[in-house]
DNA sequence: CAACTTTTATATCGAGTGATAGATAAGTCT
DNA sequence: AGACTTATCTATCACTCGATATAAAAGTTG
C-alpha cells in the first residue's frame, strides 16, 4: 500500500479521455486546457502524475497499444499469410470507423508533423507503428518458412504494403470515409496482395 | 501599373518557404515567427499579402497543386488503367522522397487534426487530396468504357484505394522510408490492382 | 515637386501556451 | 492522536501565439 493521500481520479478513465483528445486535435492541436478540461483534473495533477504533456502523450500510446494488442493477437494468429492479411485489414477498417473514438489512427493523427519543442513526437509514433509493421513481417517470414508463401515472396515488402495501407486508410478515415469505403480499399488490396511474389520493375 | 509602393519580396519565392514551413512543422506547428523567417518577411506584410495565417496555406496549397498538375497531366495520360496506375504510385514515390522537399507529401504533413480555431484546416486539405481521386476515378470510368478495365470493375474502389496508397506512403515517407521502399510499395500495389475486377468479400 | 497610394518596419496587443510555487486536503504509519 | 507523505487547489509564472495600429519609406501620377 501507498502512503499518502490516494489519488482521487481514475487513471485510465483519464487516459482514455487524454488519448480522445489527442486523436481528434494531435499533440500541438491539443491544449493542456483541452486535456485538464477533458480529463476532468487540474494541471498540477496532470504533471504529478504524468510528468508533462509529452509524458501523457506516451502514456495514452501505451494504453493505445494495449487495447490493439488483442485485436493483433488474432491478426497474427490468421492460418495463413492471405488470412493474417484480410484479418489485418479487416480489423483496421472496423476500429479506424469505430463511432466510440475518433474516426482514423491516433498513431497518424497524433502529429506527422509537429511544432517547435515537439520534435520528437512524430518519431514517438512512427516508432509505434513500425512496431505492427515489425509483427506482421514477423509472421510473413514465419509463412515463408512454412511453404504458404511462395518462395520469391518478399516479406518486408508485403508487411510494409499492408502497414502504408493501414496509414492511408487512417488518413482517409479522418476525412470522413465510412467503414465501407473502407473495406473496399481493403479488399483491393488483397487483390494486389494475392499477386504477392511476382515482382514486376515499376517506373 | 499598380499604384503604390512595390512589393520588395517575390511573392513565389516566399510561398515556396512558407509551403517548405507547413510541410515541415504541419499548420498548428507553423509559427508565424517560423514562417515570417523563412519567408524573409514582417508579419504585417505577410498579413498584407494573405490576410491570414490560413489564407497564406491556402495560397501554398493552391501553388502546391501548380507543382502538381503537371505529373497528373502525364499520368492520367496514361495509355491503360494499368499504366494510369503504375504512373501515379511511381510519381508519388518520386515525389515524396524528392531531397528538394521535406519528406511526405503537404497535404499530409499539413495537419490532419487541428487545434482550436484552425478546425477548417483538415477540410481543405481532405478536399484536395479528393481532387486527385476524383481526377483518378475520371480516368477509369474512361477506361471502362474504353473496355480497357473489365465490365465488373469497380473505378470508385480502385481511385480510392491508389489515393489511400497514395496517402500511406505519404505518411511512411515522412517517417524516414527511402524512395525504394515507396517503390516497394507501389509494385506490390500494382500487383493487386491487377487483380482488379473481382469482387471478394473481406472479412 | 507635391499629392496620392501601397508596402514596409517598429512596437505592441490581448489571449492562450506549457508548466510550477505554495498552501491546503486527505489519506497511511507509528 | 500526531508525524509523515502524497495529491489537489488557487494563482500565477515567463513566454509565445496570431494579429494589428501607427508611422515612416518607396514608389506612381498629376
Amino acid at each position: 500500500m501507498v502512503m499518502g493521500r490516494p489519488r482521487s481520479f481514475d487513471m485510465d478513465k483519464a487516459l482514455d479521455e487524454a488519448m480522445e483528445v489527442f486523436w481528434r486535435h494531435g499533440y500541438d492541436g491539443a491544449s493542456l486546457s483541452m486535456l485538464t478540461k477533458a480529463m476532468g483534473i487540474k494541471a498540477p495533477s496532470l504533471y504529478a502524475a504524468f510528468g508533462s504533456k509529452e509524458g501523457l502523450l506516451k502514456a495514452a500510446l501505451d494504453r493505445y497499444a494495449l487495447r490493439r494488442s488483442a485485436h493483433m493477437h488474432y491478426v497474427l494468429a490468421g492460418p495463413t499469410a492471405r488470412d493474417v492479411a484480410e484479418r489485418f485489414l479487416s480489423s483496421i477498417a472496423e476500429s479506424h470507423t469505430d463511432p466510440a473514438n475518433p474516426p482514423g489512427c491516433l498513431l497518424v493523427q497524433g502529429g506527422l508533423a509537429c511544432g517547435a519543442g515537439s520534435e520528437n513526437i512524430p518519431f514517438e509514433l512512427a516508432s509505434r507503428r513500425a512496431q505492427t509493421e515489425t509483427e506482421l513481417l514477423g509472421r510473413f517470414v514465419q509463412a515463408k518458412a512454412d511453404g504458404d508463401l511462395p518462395a520469391d515472396a518478399d516479406p518486408v515488402a508485403l508487411a510494409r504494403f499492408l502497414s502504408t495501407v493501414a496509414s492511408g486508410m487512417g488518413v482517409i478515415a479522418s476525412s470522413g470515409a465510412n467503414r465501407e469505403a473502407l473495406r473496399e480499399v481493403a479488399r483491393v488490396s488483397l487483390d494486389a496482395f494475392a499477386g504477392s511474389g511476382k515482382t514486376r520493375p515499376v517506373g
